[in-house]
This record gives structure tokens, sequence and C-alpha cells, in this order.
DNA sequence: GGTGTGATCGTA
DNA sequence: ACGATCACACCA
């Protein structure tokens, strides 16, 4: 049993976003027809105009765009001069509100992967890091706003039935700079998986 | 296992 | 000037 996830699973509090959205699957359908599938085991929620932390703190500009749109939808973002990574847009009701997607466990389309990142040298290395997971999959800001909730579309996030942990790991978000928001323990893991970052 | 540092450039 | 990071060097 596998379904898309509706636009409805989207519209929550980032926070219980994000907790829910551990061991779903990431799938992607490539214009070459292949398949990449992954389950997310590590993610962190960002409250937008009440978190300090935020790309959408300050409102939306250009770049935050996505984050003030539609939940479910992809945004993605360009840092420190070389990498991307990618959130997923949580309701409308703190404007701004989303999920970044900071790692997963590789289960199809492993070949392409590798391929993708050259430097990991385990397959548990592949997608250990929101820029690794981008790299792996090939996400770039030509993916930013992306519907993930078509049920055909070539982004998607899959639910096949393995529910999020009972006690999730649960820490402050990493690579915050002290005093913004830096005490706030939003970051949410599977316990044990061997390919949370860190 | 852990810590420290350079890379590299769009954004505000 | 500063990142919602990564890889690598080095130490343990």
């Amino acid at each position: 049993m596998t379904r898309t996830l509706p636009r409805s699973f989207y519209a929550q509090d980032a926070r219980d976003l994000a907790v829910a959205l551990l061991n779903k699957l990431l799938v992607a359908r490539e214009p070459t027809g292949r398949t990449l599938a992954a389950r997310l085991v590590e993610v962190e929620a960002y409250r937008g105009g009440e978190d300090a932390a935020s790309h959408a703190y300050r409102g939306p500009t250009r770049r935050n765009a996505t984050m003030f749109g539609p939940p479910g939808h992809l945004y993605v973002y360009f840092t420190y001069g070389m990498h991307w990574c990618a959130n997923v847009v949580a309701r409308e009701e703190v404007p701004g509100s989303a999920v970044l997607l900071r790692a997963a466990a590789p289960l199809d389309g492993l070949e392409v992967m590798r391929v993708r990142r050259p430097r990991a040298r385990r397959d548990r290395d592949l997608l250990s890091g929101p820029a690794k997971l981008c790299q792996a999959f090939a996400l770039t800001g030509e993916h930013d706003g992306t519907d993930l909730t078509l049920a055909r579309g070539p982004l998607r996030i899959v639910d096949d039935g393995v529910p999020p942990p009972r006690s999730p790991v649960v820490t402050t978000r990493v690579g915050i700079s002290p005093g913004r928001a830096d005490d706030l323990e939003w970051r949410f893991a599977v316990p044990g998986d061997p390919n949370v970052s860190r």
C-alpha cells in the first residue's frame, strides 16, 4: 500500500509536519525515466516570521517566495556559494513555515546517486546531509516551487505504510548561529539510523 | 570517534 | 559580511 501524500497532509504546523515526514519516501521520476527513492530520516522545522533562524523571518523576498505559497511545494535555496538545500512548505497559518529535508536512507537508484556523489565512500554517505541529498537527487533552483502532491509529478513524497518513530531523536537545529533561536529543539531524526547527519 | 578550516558566491 | 554545508586534514 502506497500513496502520494495529499495537500492536506502538509497543512499542519511545521513541527508536526517535520515529525510526520520521518520515514516517508522522497520519490523522483527523472526525465530519463529512472526512479530515485529514499526514506526521510532527519528533518528540521522552520516557523517563518516567528523563527529568527528561518529564511522567512524578515518577510517575503525573491529567494524565499515559495515558502509563502501553498503547502506541499518544494522550497530549494542556494547557500555557502556552492550548495543547494530543499524544504517542504507547511501550512500558511504561520506564513513562511517549512521543513528542511536533512537526511535520507537511499532505497532506489543508488547507481545514479553514486555517480552524482563521487565523494561518498559508503552508501550511508550518499544522503546524510541537506546538500548531499540535493546533490544525489540533482535538486537545484530549477526545482524551487515544484508541487509535491501530483501523483504523476516529477517529485513526490509517498507514504508506504511505515509510521514515524514513536520516540524520534529531538535536538537543536544544525548550523544556526548563536542567538538566532539556536535553543529551539526542532530537529527530528529516526533513532539509530546510520544515514542521519554528523 | 572528534575538532578545525578553506572553498565560494547570492543575498540582504 | 554572512550563511539552514561539505570534505578533508589531522588528532585520538
